[in-house]
DNA sequence: TTGTTTTTCGAATTAGTGGTCGAATATTAA
DNA sequence: TTAATATTCGACCACTAATTCGAAAAACAA
């Protein structure tokens, strides 16, 4: 018997409990000390029940990231699409981003950090991941190109923005998160537009 | 008997031989993967003997660490007692980092990612980058205050060139190696001196 | 030489950890 | 009510990796 709608979104749900409890025993004890017995405490099933609904532990911080980065792409899109100056649009990008990783910060990092240690090779978020980045590149070079960036040879500048930004979100004890303004504030001052002299 | 000095130091070499090691296993295999059997092997020595000269497989890393900043510290130095524009110095800080990073890749990434994942107190290395991150932080107060900075929260400030600069040194694939040169023009770039239009 | 100290390491031991089993316990549909 | 079906989980298994043991080989000093 085909299980209901009703069904399907319960099980959803415990899903995504699991996943929860998942990014929340990562955040507390970091990427390793994440075992399945404890995501099953915080989660509150038992440790069998996780591989009644994941087939793995790389499977459920697969999901994770798979959620994470098709939530952060589709949160993006808008801007990507708008039509608009490389620069400005590039700035707005950044800007939404660090918006993200404000209002979930254990999973933003969860986002970037996690990959170092699972790897793996068919991570569909990767195509997420790629995507962005590419939108990210090539908003770089037509800036420059248009003379809206200082010239900088844009793969340089990319990873220097991406650590850049990495660096905004993460680093330092985390005592003060960082505000829309402050990356705005410092895009604009550190990036500046060699076509105007004020803004 | 005290034992001799040729004794002392040849200890001193199989202690850093086992470092070695351990660098290069970290390097091959993630700071993850770095068991004490890779370890014991690589460095050509039994896993037990390795017990003999460190306490633990935390304390080979620990020291690994200790050396490490030390060393860095020790190069940084003289670039921070010679007198100059904080400006100067702050360029001329980073272009040395740069240059100890691209001598040894493996172990200045170990330096800044192994703590991630290791977390102890005590650390004694950890004193030698509160120094240097102080260095740092004053450089780009006195940078602002005398206006050869961007008016940006010295702080902010901090973690973003952090960033940037891991950015510079880690990210990406890690295909070429980011120049001395790049790092000098990126930084010209990217912070302007307010005072003078050319350099 | 020879007794002592230093160094070495294979073979346990120990502590976890991911993953599986099989038996309950609910839930559902007829 | 009842026979499937879905869900749950404690106990277990297999394996990995850090750490320890105990004895032996080297190096040393007398």
């Amino acid at each position: 018997m085909a299980p209901s709608q009703r069904q399907i979104e319960e099980r959803e749900a415990r899903k995504q409990r699991i996943l929860d409890g998942a990014l929340n025993v990562f955040k507390a004890n970091g990427i390793e000390g994440a075992t399945m017995d404890h995501i099953a405490q915080e989660s509150g099933f038992g440790k069998a029940t996780l591989y009644y609904y994941f087939k793995s532990k790389e499977d459920v911080f697969s999901e994770i990231l798979e959620a994470g980065w098709k939530n952060i792409w589709e949160s993006l899109e808008p801007i990507i699409a708008d039509q608009g100056s490389p620069r400005n649009s590039f700035i707005k990008l950044l800007i939404k981003i660090a918006e993200i990783a404000q209002a979930r910060p254990g999973l933003f990092e969860f986002l970037f950090n996690a990959p170092k240690t699972i790897k793996l090779e068919n991570q569909p978020w990767k195509e997420y991941q790629h995507r962005l980045y590419g939108v990210i590149q090539g908003l770089l070079e037509d800036g420059v190109r248009e003379g809206e960036f200082p010239k900088i040879n844009p793969e340089l500048m990319f990873k220097a923005l991406g650590g850049l930004f990495m660096g905004l979100v993460f680093m330092g004890d985390k005592k003060d998160p960082v505000s829309e303004k402050d990356v705005e504030k410092l895009l604009n001052q550190l990036i500046t537009d060699p076509n105007y002299s004020s803004n």
